[in-house]
DNA sequence: AGATTTGTGTCGAGTTCTCGACAGTCCGGG
DNA sequence: CCCGGACTGTCGAGAACTCGACACAAATCT
């Protein structure tokens, strides 16, 4: 797998950034950003899930967006210095490659094409908000649930995902009693299939049609933007 | 009043915008853009509140962001044409300038200055979008309520805001009698004073006091990067 | 193996908000 | 002036979710 953002540009401007990528493995839970922190390096995963948190000043924390292989960690920086809005934490294991802002900065001074795309991912994690500020005032926790595993779904490389329940409460913004009794409804399903931190989709047309449009609009959202994305 | 961001160029980059921009007068309700319309122009306010909204296949169309003197509307289309996201409707009655994309993207190539403002603008606006993500799924109507009322405020000139009930239930996404009753306890507090279609606002300190973090958050992410817009 | 930590299941009372219905009131237009 | 449309008030049943509490099970540590 690699990042489709990088893939979309010619060999080109892909000299530009190839020499200056470090490849970096990165563990579950890890921290990347807190918010008011400087962007100084701008990461591309490969496949995988980095969250962006919104952060409550009593602790509480909860997704405002998703980042994979179609996009990037910090990407804004590339256009100029800037600190991060939000927290950003490793959701799935996650291979990426990082390079530092600085560096990217020079890349898209230099190329028309990097600028371009660094526009789009903007437009489309925009995109990407404003469709879940819709979704988090007017959907059920069921079928945000159901999107949620859907956008990873479609990160990673599994149909396995490591998560507790008491985490992907925080996710969604619930209580982790309401997530248990989602959990258990579409186990019964058969959609998923889930243990101790680990949950296992086994149907993805049952959580499709469970699930609120808001995926679909975010998902053709990012193939419009970054043809070839995938989604 | 007038528009911040325009405030903030100065003479010479300014001389590259002013002599495109034109004068207009909107109604309230007035349709800028549905999604999918091409950005041809770009509207600066001058007073008064542009809403951006979302819209959902069964026809609800919530407030996923909000545009005043302290920003523009299609402002991205400075950097390259594209299209809107999301639908834009004028909030209060707004006098505002406006200047077609085309001649904005010249000028932005020209100005270094002009490209950091549209920059830090749409910095600022995804950070009031995830800030909403957060706010929609956590806090109470009440809270979002006085949120919204303390955002128009500030941006508007006069302690009267003209709008029903049942449009500002759309506006946050929920039904026209829970609006109803938050209303009523705000009067009942002499916060606000409501008739027809027509909402005062009498007591600030108490809104502020009854609202959530976010409208701090918020107001402050735009006193950072865009310094000078009082918000 | 036992002890501890971490994650899940469940229960029940309580709150917030939904959803439909209908009455009352204000306003502008013919 | 009266009528029709738009806006607000209110009610009540019900659904969705919260919040705290506690029991149990699975993984981890020593």
């Amino acid at each position: 797998m690699q990042n489709r953002l990088l893939a979309a540009l010619a060999s080109a401007d892909h000299g530009l950034v190839w020499p200056h990528l470090t490849p970096i493995e990165m563990e579950r839970g890890r921290l990347l950003y807190d918010p008011g922190d400087p962007l100084d390096t701008v990461y591309f995963p490969l496949d995988g899930v980095i969250s962006l948190m919104t952060l409550m000043d009593n602790g509480a924390a909860i997704e405002s967006a998703t980042i994979g292989p179609e996009g990037a960690l910090g990407l804004m920086a590339a256009v100029s210095p800037r600190q991060s809005l939000s927290r950003a934490i490793v959701q799935t294991p996650c291979r990426a490659l990082r390079i530092s802002a600085v560096q990217l900065h020079e890349a898209w001074e230099k190329s028309p094409a990097i600028r371009r795309l660094v526009d789009r991912h903007t437009e489309a994690l925009f995109g990407h908000a404003i469709q879940s500020v819709a979704c988090n005032a007017l959907h059920s926790v069921e079928a945000r649930f159901c999107r949620w595993l859907l956008t990873c779904h479609d990160r990673i490389s599994t149909n396995t995902v490591a998560l507790t329940q008491e985490f992907l409460a925080d996710m969604l913004g619930v209580q982790r009693t309401t997530v248990t009794a989602v959990a258990r409804a579409l186990q019964e399903r058969d959609y998923i299939r889930y243990r101790r931190g680990i949950v296992d989709i086994i149907d993805r047309s049952g959580l499709e049609a469970m699930t609120c449009e808001c995926y679909g609009v975010v998902r053709r959202n990012y193939e419009r933007l970054l043809p070839g994305t995938n989604f």
